[in-house]
DNA sequence: CATACACTTGAACAATTGTTCAAATGTCCA
DNA sequence: TGGACATTTGAACAATTGTTCAAGTGTATG
């Protein structure tokens, strides 16, 4: 049988995990899911919010969706983002709190 | 007086987590931070487990220390990484036990 | 259909980042 | 002191990434 360490995280979970961590690791996405972290929010909505562009904010968003980190739902003209389940934002609020709390 | 939206996340804290985030976002260091979450490890001894050389492993402790998530201890010719405290400890853990359950 | 609005996409760019290699520092012991 | 071992540091490189701008798609309404 083969030697293996008693790991806390495989090697495959390590990536996965990390892949998580880096989309949260920029501060103009973090702050693009906080602010849809609980309600449902249109692309040009969040832009404003964040005083950003339309453009990047759908950039971003891209990726979020693709982690499975957000949620898009087209109503008319507009694509309302949203968490994508309460495990999501659990996850993020847990990490928010942690920091706040110093 | 300024008018400020309620908001989860202020700026400050957003970049300060981000910057967590981000530090935890690469694989390799993530492995390194849990490779060390429960008992000290000389560096050389996280290469060899992790199967890096010792100068990138040095490099990214680095870093984990600059962001106060792990901590140094010499011990004659060699330094020991731990996490800094149990609050980085419980913090990443639940990350990782979050993404084990899938 | 045509115009306006909301969002997406792709190319291009500067900036940051992970890694390697070689040289330097620190520490112990003969 | 001298040499062996453990770690750190700096320079250099390729690769990735965040952002902008312009052009594209999708959708409602006149």
């Amino acid at each position: 049988m083969s030697r293996t360490k008693k790991t806390l995280l495989s090697d495959d979970h390590a990536t996965a995990l990390a892949d998580l961590f880096r989309l949260l690791g920029d501060p103009t996405r973090l702050r693009i899911v906080v602010s849809c972290l609980r309600t449902p929010l249109a692309v040009s909505d969040i832009a404003d919010r964040l005083g950003l562009s339309v453009s990047l904010v759908s950039h971003h968003l891209r990726l979020l969706k693709g982690a499975r980190l957000v949620r898009a739902d087209r109503q008319g003209k507009q694509v309302y983002y949203e968490a994508d389940d309460a495990h999501v934002r659990r996850m993020v609020e847990d990490m928010v709190t942690h920091v706040a709390e110093h």
